[in-house]
DNA sequence: TAGATTGTTAATCGATTAACAATC
DNA sequence: TAGATTGTTAATCGATTAACAATC
């Protein structure tokens, strides 16, 4: 009678912070952990992790808690992340040319095989071993090889006509660098890495230091 | 008698969102808006803006909505975002690298003033006029000038010490780099630049083509 | 067996949405 | 005035936590 509703998304975004949780823990050496530990390292409360897992199966064992390697086995199952996956960059600037020297990528089995850009001077450029292409071959490009992960790099004011572009070429994730809310179609998914908003989000708790303050004050007392 | 509870910290988020819609619109020559237009352009429901907007204040007007420039300077004070703050950067490989040469922290007022790395090859050098302190001065500089931002971009084994290092200094806010979770006391804050996460939670959505699917089958049929 | 820890239920907490009187 | 849009309340929805029987 009652269908299984889907793992709420907030849970999803969780998994791979406990997968890399538990990839630490493996390099450490140990063979077992418990949600109490996960939850203690992590942040989180050891009934969040249950949950959480239990979601998407019975991986743990009364008493003795969660096999590492099993749990990260069926957590790379789960999220996908159990093959290579590639990846085109739009826009070939500072955070472009960045994103391609960065190791975290290859070595979680995110490839870059294309790096994109209007700017004709940069075009035919080499970085890093990737060819700067033409952004009017991404399209093609993204269509031939299935490419379904971008990551966009282009000013704010280009980034939604270049994700409108490959969207239609066949990308379902963008992983989004430029500074502007983009507008995409159900099926293709958007994340932010917004650094600016999250040092915003962190100053309005900043305290200052009353020396500070002071200094910057009128002399009226006394 | 009701003690007015503090904004949640999720709105607050959400404020710089905000701020950055109306720096575009208030770029396009316009000087009013409304919670709907605010809500279609970043995919999120007018109640919610009207709503996160009045905890703060009565920004606006029935029938008329917003004035952008108005709102803009509240919301810039709220978030004590109308000054000049100053940062230091912590690790100078690549990331730490990348990150004084991008453009948007100093053009949002967050001045990068320090790069420290504990790479006896690296101190000294000078990155886009940045010089290369070594490690053991970092929590001296920060304490001497105040700083209060720090970005953290060391290694992941190195992160935790690092951070309790200058936090000891009097930093109360980490943008985080290093893929590993921070342990700091209540009074620090820590956003997490993690884009491996954020590709491995759109992983988990991806749909693969028929075509490649059958590609990698046997061929047990016919 | 005793101790530990899971998976799960129910209770709590918090966030979002719908709706509308107020009013520009 | 009529139309538009706010600020706010109440309803809904969803996420987190507490607690514990089951069991390794």
């Amino acid at each position: 009678m009652s269908i299984k509703s889907p793992p709420p998304d907030i849970v999803i975004g969780r998994l791979p912070i406990y997968l890399r949780a538990l990839e630490l823990l493996s390099r450490q050496g140990l063979e077992v952990t418990s949600s109490y530990e996960l939850g203690e390292r992590l942040g989180a409360s050891s009934a969040q992790i249950r949950k959480d897992l239990a979601q998407f199966g019975d991986f743990g064992k009364q008493g003795t808690g969660y096999n590492i390697n099993f749990l990260m086995e069926q957590l790379r199952q789960i999220l996908q992340v159990n093959r290579v996956w590639e990846v085109v960059v739009m826009g070939a600037g500072h955070i472009g040319q960045a994103l391609i020297h960065y190791q975290g990528f290859s070595q979680n089995q995110y490839r870059i095989v294309a790096l994109f850009d209007t700017d004709t001077q940069k075009i035919g450029q080499n970085v890093n071993g990737i060819t700067i292409h033409s952004a009017d071959q991404a399209a093609a490009y993204v269509a031939e090889h299935q490419i379904k992960f971008a990551m966009l790099t282009t000013p704010a004011d280009a980034a939604q006509t270049t994700a409108d572009l490959i969207i239609e070429a066949g990308i379902q994730a963008i992983l989004n660098y430029a500074p502007i809310t983009l507008n995409v179609p159900e099926h293709v998914r958007v994340e932010y890495i917004d650094p600016i908003s999250k040092l915003q989000h962190m100053t309005y708790y900043i305290e200052i230091d009353n020396e500070t303050e002071l200094a910057s004050q009128d002399a009226t007392d006394d």
